[in-house]
DNA sequence: TATTCATGTGAATAAGTGTTCATATGAATA
DNA sequence: TATTCATATGAACACTTATTCACATGAATA
């Protein structure tokens, strides 16, 4: 190993990008040109982040079945309104849930068929 | 209200099931028969949860590019190679991705093409 | 066999997240 | 306007989880 190369080493170390040796420059080089920007990467997790949670996906399987009321959701789901309620907020934010008021009972209803089709996808790989 | 209404109100708080009087019993009748198993669910918030993480998603991506060793994915999202060698155990245990072994290296890649497919169908919600 | 080095992993810590409790809001109605 | 009631929400708590640190493992090579 040359005196440069062991200079190269020692600064990524003192960066903290890369303690090793045998990186392999040309498969980094390519993929680093192609990768998205950071922010819809992480756009992305957010968004998947959303059907990571087994009460969030039951609210949208059984919105995909008919529109309900928040009461109609706790009831199904054996669920507090209050558990409901927040994670109701959560699925609007991200616009997956639209809703329309009806005197002081609030319908929610999925926003877009794509959601289900994102269900359905998911659905048929745990099947596998 | 009658006397034996109030009683099941009275029951339903007690079990802490519902806490309202006004559930819309058709659809919520309707929507419980067709209600896929507890565990099934379960299994697709898991699944979920998996892309629900912006260094998992990106370990993910690169590997979409190729397939390459732990300390090349390192190196691309400038993060230390535990980290990375954690996620990718989570990765491999849900059997997200592959690997094979050269020598002291190990080469992970996608395990299916399902994968990239739940990729690209999140972008593309996102970029709408 | 001793050493090197890429990778794996247990423990600890810090940050994030879901639910509950108590209470607020706001629309309908008396 | 006062009350009712479906829904919303802030704070607290318990729980989960991602990263780091230090070290273990195990394959190649001297």
């Amino acid at each position: 190993m040359t005196k440069d190369e062991k200079e190269k080493i020692r600064q990524e170390i003192e960066e903290g990008t890369c303690e090793f040796m045998h990186v392999h420059e040309q498969i980094v080089d390519r993929v680093e040109k192609v990768m998205p920007d950071e922010q819809q990467l992480l756009d992305l997790s957010e968004f998947f982040k959303i059907f990571g949670d087994s009460t969030r996906i039951k609210i949208l399987y059984v919105l995909s079945q008919s529109e309900m009321c928040v009461c109609d959701i706790a009831t199904l789901l054996q669920m507090g309104q209050s558990a409901i309620s927040h994670q109701l907020r959560v699925l609007k934010q991200m616009r997956l849930v639209s809703f329309r008021r009806e005197g002081k009972t609030v319908f929610y209803s999925l926003a877009d068929s794509h959601i289900q089709t994102i269900l359905a996808q998911g659905m048929e790989h745990i099947n596998e």
